[in-house]
DNA sequence: AGCATAGTTCGGCCCGTGCCGAAGGGTGGA
DNA sequence: TCCACCCTTCGGCACGGGCCGAACTATGCT
């Protein structure tokens, strides 16, 4: 009975312009339309075309600013969404890159990378897993913080159990990269948000690739024990 | 870079047509071609060229056997990405029924239905709120099962723990009915078997709802202490 | 005011694809 | 062996939609 709507939403990833706008989307920052435009080297008109459609779909969120349109994806659940739906359809090893640049630009983002609104990469899979070890963090039967957890976030002035609506506290999201889960969810975000925020890690570049400072890399020794190797 | 197999995947659900097909399978049994034909109205050729397209793409899997091509989801996976899809594309309340034999199929649905492979509506609900209550399962940071709750699954002589592969063991699924999670995954999944299995409940019909035995209310009764009537 | 830049709208082209009916093959029952 | 049934393949039609360039509007800078 929502048949026509399941189409109708498929439809606007169903298009392979479309999508590279989705997954360059998936950085969680706001492009413009011409940034999108010549990301994936469409004419600005065919961009113009393409994003009204996601907006008017709900896939994406705008904002207009004087002359430049800025678009986002909607919300982290849509993000969700298409981060699921993307890994999904690589379920094979990545291809290999076509060129020396683009494999420094994929050895980067498998070293740390922002996953919409939260740390992936080895980065992503080495905090999550030093949470797990050190009994914050739950994976065996299901992602969950445990009181411990829960404690430790409240000791960096972070409180992911507050507000946030319906949005799940801790969420397993695979990384393609490490075929790992890592943690996503609220918890997720506060944490990558707290990390850019206090110079753990800072953007390299416009894309979503991130390198740990060396503060970063004290931060995450003392807090979570996570050996400064582990994440080059 | 994975944009064209992601734009590939989208547009297999971007038609009504297949979009119909794969909503009548997350009832998680196997359709031959042409009981789908019937069920969307379409001629056998369509539904055979569409059927081939899902299966070329993954999202369907198939067996000859005889004069039949009995299809189905490939895999829970599969099935839990459209689950996803199609509660993301339905954020307002349910359209209201068009008939009275609608209206009918629509509450029996409501009491009890199959997600794929687990229980949903509110028979799915009760059993998920009644086993947090007793505590085998953690809601309030992520979906989790308790080490009771594992004794409890092991009492039925079921071991959602072992195997499975890389199946998450409790996963929550928002259901579209009650707006709620309700539990999904491999203890979900398991759950779900033991219950038609042992009688607890029988299908109802050729779709997906499910109604609950007097056997079944005993047992939900004495094991979770649900209350007959929050199932009727 | 004048100009450069960002974005939108429109017309036109063309390819992909969803649909059907007719014809054909494979299976199972009589 | 013949027939009924299920499914598939093929031809043909029609529609949607993705693309671009050209023209236009809106914003901001000088």
């Amino acid at each position: 009975m929502t048949a026509s709507a399941l189409a109708a939403f498929a439809a606007l990833l169903a298009d392979e312009t479309r999508a590279r706008f989705c997954l360059a989307l998936l950085d969680g920052r706001a492009w413009t339309a011409g940034e999108l435009a010549r990301h994936v080297g469409v004419a600005p008109s065919t961009a113009s075309e393409h994003l009204g459609r996601l907006v008017a779909g709900g896939l994406l969120a705008e904002e207009r600013q004087g002359r430049h349109r800025y678009v986002r994806l909607a919300d982290a659940r849509t993000a969700y969404l298409v981060e699921e739906l993307a890994a999904h359809t690589e379920p094979g090893p990545p291809a290999a890159p076509t060129s020396l640049r683009a494999a420094g630009a994929r050895s980067a983002m498998a070293r740390g990378r922002t996953c919409y609104d939260h740390l992936a990469g080895r980065l992503g899979i080495a905090i999550t897993e030093a949470m797990t070890v050190r009994g914050l963090l739950l994976q065996e039967s299901g992602f969950a913080l445990t009181a411990r957890g829960t404690e430790w976030f409240a000791a960096l002035g972070l409180e992911p159990l507050r507000g946030r609506g319906r949005r799940p506290v801790v969420r397993a999201c695979l990384d393609w990269t490490e075929r790992r889960p890592h943690l996503a969810g609220a918890a997720g975000a506060e944490l990558c948000r707290y990390a850019l925020d206090s110079g753990w890690c800072v953007r390299i570049g416009s894309e979503r690739a991130v390198r740990v400072t060396a503060e970063g890399e004290r931060a995450l020794a003392e807090l979570l024990g996570i050996a400064p190797e582990a994440l080059r």
